[in-house]
DNA sequence: GGACTTGTCTACCAACCGGTAGAGAAGGCA
DNA sequence: TGCCTTCTCTACCGGTTGGTAGACAAGTCC
C-alpha cells in the first residue's frame, strides 16, 4: 500500500525531530519513530539510509525553518532595534508553535561540531547578514562597539539557553504556566539584548 | 583484591556524573563508567543496585556540592546585591572547576521531574532561603517588586542556560576560548541579574 | 581454624539496537 | 499483458545494554 513518498519523508523527519529532542539522539530508536508515523523501522530506513542520515535531514529541516522565520521577520523593519526585536520575537513564536524545536537544537549542540555544523550551514547566510547588520550598527554609533561575532554568539546563547532551560523547567514546574512563562521570558531576553546593544551614552532606535 | 569501599563509591559517582553529562543518561553505559574507574560493570552494580540508583546518587552528590558552594558564598556578604553577586560568582567558579557539572544538571532537567526533584530536594533549603532573601529585599524596596518564586526561577534559568549553552558552543567554536568566554559570560549574566533586581527608580545596594 | 562480611570477578541472559536481505503489493507505462 | 519502479513488509544478524547467578579472594572476628 504505497503512499506519497514526500509526505512520508516529511512526517518521519518531523517525528524524528520530536523524539531526538525529547529523548536524545541515542535514546530515540528508529522503531519508535517509525511506530509514531504508522510504519515499521525498515520503512524509515528505506527513506533514510541510516540513523545518521536521518539526523542530518532533521538538522537541515530545522535550520531551514529557522532561517525562513528569521528572514520573514526582517521584512518591513527599519531601525536597528526593530530588527533585533523582530528576530527575537520570531524565534520565540517559533518555539511556541513548535515546542520540540528548542530541545532539538540543544541536542544538536550536544552531539558535537559535526552535527551542529550541518545545522549552522543552513543558517550561514542569516548569520553573515546578522554580523553585517551588527557591524553597520556599530559603525553608525547605534550599537555599542564590540566584536560582532562574539556579540552574535552571546545573543544566540541568551535566546537558545533561555528557551531550552525554560522548556525543561516548564516540564518540572508545571506545563500550564508554559505560554505565560514563555512570554515573560521573551521580555527578559529582549531587555537583555537591548542592554547588550545599547551604546554607552544611551541613544538608541 | 578489595579496596576502600567509600573511595570506590565516590569515584564511581564522579565518573558517572562526567559520563551522564557528556553522553546523556541513556548513552552512558555501566561498562564504560566501570572501565574508567578500573573496574568491571558488575562491581558498579555491587555498589549501586541499578543504573537508576546510580543516577540518584549522582543527583544527590551534585546537589549537595552546589548547596555547599552557595552556602559558603553567602558567608561574609551583607548587601542584597553583594549576596546575589557572590552566589552567581560561586556557581560560575564551580562550573569552571568542574566542567561536567553544568552538562549534568542539564541532563538531569531533561530526564524529567522525577530525576530533577531528587536534585532539587537537596537544594530546597537553599531555595527557601533565597526566596526569603528576595522577598525581604522587595519589602525594603531594594529589589523590584515581583513574584519571588518566578524571579528565582528566572535567575536559575539565566545562569544554567548561559552556562550550559556556553559549554556546548565552546565545543563548537573552539575550546581555547573556554575560560575567557566563561568570564565574559559571567559578566553578562551579572548585568542581566542586576537589571532584573533593580527597582524602577534606580536605587540599589 | 572456621564462619562471615566485603569486594571483585567470569559467565550468562533476555531485550533492544541499527542495519541487511529479500519477498511482495500496488500502480504507471509499453 | 508484462515489465519496472515505488513502497512496505517479515525475517534475521551481530553487537550492546542493564541485570542475575555464583565462584573466589582477602580480611575480620570468635
Amino acid at each position: 500500500m504505497p503512499r506519497d513518498g514526500q509526505a512520508r519523508r516529511d512526517a518521519i523527519v518531523a517525528e524524528a525531530i520530536h523524539q531526538f529532542g525529547r529523548d536524545g539522539y541515542r535514546a530515540a530508536s528508529l522503531d519508535h519513530i517509525g511506530a509514531a508515523v504508522g510504519v515499521r523501522k525498515q520503512t524509515v530506513l528505506y527513506y533514510f539510509a541510516s540513523k545518521d542520515v536521518l539526523l542530518e535531514a532533521c538538522l537541515e529541516a530545522a535550520g531551514r525553518r529557522l532561517a525562513f522565520v528569521i528572514a520573514k521577520a526582517l521584512e518591513g523593519t527599519e531601525t536597528y532595534w526593530d530588527r533585533a526585536e523582530a528576530v527575537i520575537h520570531a524565534v520565540f513564536r517559533l518555539a511556541g508553535d513548535w515546542p520540540e524545536f528548542p530541545m532539538f537544537v540543544r541536542e544538536a549542540g550536544r552531539l558535537g561540531p559535526d552535527a551542529f555544523d550541518r545545522f549552522a550551514d543552513v543558517l550561514d547566510p542569516v548569520r553573515l547578514r546578522a554580523i553585517e547588520f551588527l557591524q553597520a550598527g556599530m559603525d553608525q554609533g547605534e550599537i555599542r562597539k564590540q566584536d560582532p561575532v562574539l556579540l552574535l554568539f552571546t545573543l544566540y546563547t541568551a535566546v537558545v539557553g533561555s528557551l531550552t532551560e525554560a522548556s525543561v523547567l516548564n516540564a518540572v514546574v508545571g506545563a500550564d504556566k508554559s505560554r505565560q512563562s514563555l512570554r515573560l521570558r521573551e521580555r527578559e531576553v529582549m531587555s537583555f539584548v537591548r542592554a547588550a546593544l545599547r551604546p554607552p551614552q544611551g541613544a538608541e532606535g
